[in-house]
DNA sequence: GAGGTGACGACCC
DNA sequence: TGGGTCGCCACCT
C-alpha cells in the first residue's frame, strides 16, 4: 500500500465509493447502474474491481448494497459467506439464495436519485 | 513502460 | 428462450 490512489478524488474508484456511499439503508443498485452514472456502462467490470478495493477504504463502503443487474450477491463471495446477505436482511432487503427478491422494487438508480438538476 | 486482471453488461448464435 | 463469447477500461504486478 504505498500510494493506492487514495486521496485522489478524480480517481474513478473513488468516484464509485462516493456513490455507494450515498445509496440509502433498504436500497440496493447494480454494478452498471453506477457505470453508467459515471458515464461508462462498459465498465461495469471496473466497478466490481473497484468494489474489491473498497474493504481498504475509509469509512467503509457499503458494497454489500451493490449486486449484479438481475440482483444476485456476486460478490458475496468476497465478502464472506452470508455476511452480504445478512447486512442487507438487516436493512429490510429480503435476500434469498444469494438473489434480492423484488429486486426492482429495492432497486435505487443513482442516474435518477442522483440527477443534476 | 507494458501486459494481465476483473464482484459486469450487451450482443450473437 | 437459453447459453456462450466478446468488449471495455482503470488499477495492479
Amino acid at each position: 500500500m504505498k500510494q493506492k490512489a487514495t486521496g485522489c478524488k478524480s480517481s474513478f474508484f473513488a468516484d464509485v465509493y462516493e456513490v455507494v456511499r450515498l445509496i440509502p439503508k433498504g436500497r440496493v443498485t447494480s454494478y452498471g447502474a453506477i457505470a453508467r452514472y459515471l458515464g461508462s456502462v462498459q465498465s461495469s467490470r471496473m466497478v466490481g474491481y473497484a468494489m474489491n478495493s473498497s474493504f481498504a477504504e475509509t469509512p467503509g463502503v457499503p458494497a454489500h448494497r451493490v449486486v449484479n443487474r438481475v440482483g444476485v450477491l456476486t460478490g458475496k463471495h468476497y465478502f464472506g459467506a452470508g455476511v452480504m446477505q445478512k447486512l442487507l436482511e438487516k436493512e429490510g432487503v429480503k435476500v434469498k439464495r444469494d438473489c434480492v427478491l423484488n429486486f426492482k422494487k429495492h432497486f435505487w438508480d443513482p442516474s435518477i436519485e442522483l440527477q443534476i438538476t
